[in-house]
Formats: C-alpha cells, sequence, structure tokens
DNA sequence: ATAATACTTAACATGATGGTTAACTATAGC
DNA sequence: GCTATAGTTAACCATCATGTTAAGTATTAT
C-alpha cells in the first residue's frame, strides 16, 4: 500500500483517537476546520472554563491534530495538516477488509468530493455476514 | 445508493472514538478483521487476563463496534457492520474543509478500492500480533 | 455426578481524565 | 507605572479506565 501518511505508532494512535474522544474537543476541532481560531474564540461556545480548554487544546496538541502559534498576548490555534487523516487512514485499512463497506463509504467520500451533499436519506442497511 | 451513515450521537462518538483509543482493542479489531473469534482466541496475543479481555470486548460492544453470539460455552465476537465507517464519516467530514488534504485521502481510499481483497473465508484464526 | 473448560462478574488498587478555583506570566493600553 | 486582557500553570477533587485476583455461571467431557 502506497504510503501517503508516515505509520503512526500505537501510542500516537492512542493519542489520536483519545483525542477525538470528547465532545467537547471534537467541538474545538469542527471550530478549528472553518479558520483558526483563539483560545478565547474557541471557548466562547462552551461553559467550561478557560483552563479546561487550555487543556483540551494541549491534549490536541499532544495528537498532532493542531498547531499553535501565539502573536501579542493572543495564542491561536489551527489543524495541523496530515492529522485526523492519519486516523481516517487506519479506519480505511481496516474497513478495507469488509468490501461492500468500504465501497460503501469510499463511495460517500467520492460524493464528498464532488459536491455538498444534503445530509439526510433513508439507508437501506444491509447486514452483511462475514 | 448513497448510504449515508446514520447521525451519530455525540455520546457514540465518545464511546467509537474512545474505544479506538487503546491498542490492545485495535489489535482486537485487526484480529476481528480477519474473522470471528472467540474470547480466548483474541487473548493468546496478549499478556493480560481474560477478564481484561472480557472488558475490552464490552467496551468494543458498548461502542457498536462488534457484535457478540454465543454457541455452547464458547462466546465469539464479530465486527459489527457499520460500526468503523461512523468514525470515519466524521472524519472525512471534517478533513473535507481541506481540500488537497481531503484529495490525498479519497485518492488513497480509491487506490485501495482497486486491490481490494475478498476475504470471506471462515475461521481462520492466526495469531500474530506484534 | 464430578471435573474441566470458557467465560463473566465482583471487589479492589492505581493512574488517567476532566472539571474547578486561585495564582502566575506576559502583553496591550492608558 | 498601573491596570485590564489573554492565557497558562498549580493544586485539588470526583469520576472513569485498566489492570489484578477470586469467585461465580454455564456448558462440555468423563
Amino acid at each position: 500500500m502506497l504510503s501517503i501518511m508516515p505509520e503512526r505508532t500505537s501510542e500516537e494512535l492512542d493519542l489520536l483517537f483519545g483525542a477525538l474522544a470528547d465532545a467537547t474537543r471534537r467541538g474545538i476541532v469542527e471550530q478549528l476546520a472553518v479558520g483558526e481560531a483563539t483560545v478565547t474564540e474557541l471557548a466562547a461556545p462552551y461553559s467550561i472554563s478557560l483552563p479546561a480548554i487550555s487543556r483540551h487544546l494541549k491534549v490536541l496538541e499532544r495528537a498532532s491534530i493542531i498547531t499553535r502559534s501565539q502573536q501579542g498576548r493572543w495564542r491561536s490555534a489551527q489543524l495541523s495538516p496530515t492529522s485526523l487523516a492519519s486516523a481516517a487512514t487506519w479506519l480505511s485499512q481496516h474497513e478495507r477488509l469488509w468490501a461492500e463497506r468500504f465501497d460503501r463509504l469510499d463511495d460517500h467520500l467520492a460524493r464528498l468530493a464532488s459536491v455538498q451533499p444534503t445530509l439526510t436519506e433513508t439507508e437501506s442497511q444491509t447486514p452483511t455476514k462475514s
């Protein structure tokens, strides 16, 4: 398999998936997907304290999901280029072993690539036995 | 036949990503990708106790990553059809916002799709764990 | 019936998480 | 210099996670 992404160690994957296993942190990632933001901006949607946000950011940074920079007294966070892809790669590698399921994901991704989809559609759940 | 995954609640994503944030559990998923296996078989590669494995399986089950069945006194685990796709979907939806990175992943997936193996065998258990 | 096998559940120790408030650092503005 | 602003670090607390061993359940084998 062509290596686009560097091999992640097990610990790196622990950090990566672990960082995503929290709603606040996923929210921050979503917010950062729109664009770079300061800590206070990132904290705004939540009712938790700034130190709590600060620590969430540290978790995301340790997982290489974000990078941080400072200008003046403002520190901004931005999404790291390849991070989430590592998680996606792990998933796709294991999904690959279920052919139809993989196809479905691939189809899904292909559509996402082309246009902005309307995200509600009845789905046909076909339980496939291995 | 676009099958967008069902919307996952935040808690479901917590469980999903949280379950993958552990090397032993990812190992179990990898093992199950080869085929269904019993608890003892799944435990074999690891130096931890059976109760520990048993609990890991419960975590994976709660995250809907696996399902379990019982025949006689043997309980086997099998990968659940749509589970990992939910995580992959979340990732792809957020990756989408970085065009080139997404394209790279999409390309990657497309290549995987073309070399797709058909792995529909029964019980070939090979405890090769690293 | 008894014993072995394949697990699970219970009880417990320990460390990691996620939140808090209080105190600290550093820059910006007056 | 003084004060407000932006953020981090420290200390603490409650809860969850992950491992252990011991005991329990259910099925297979003798």
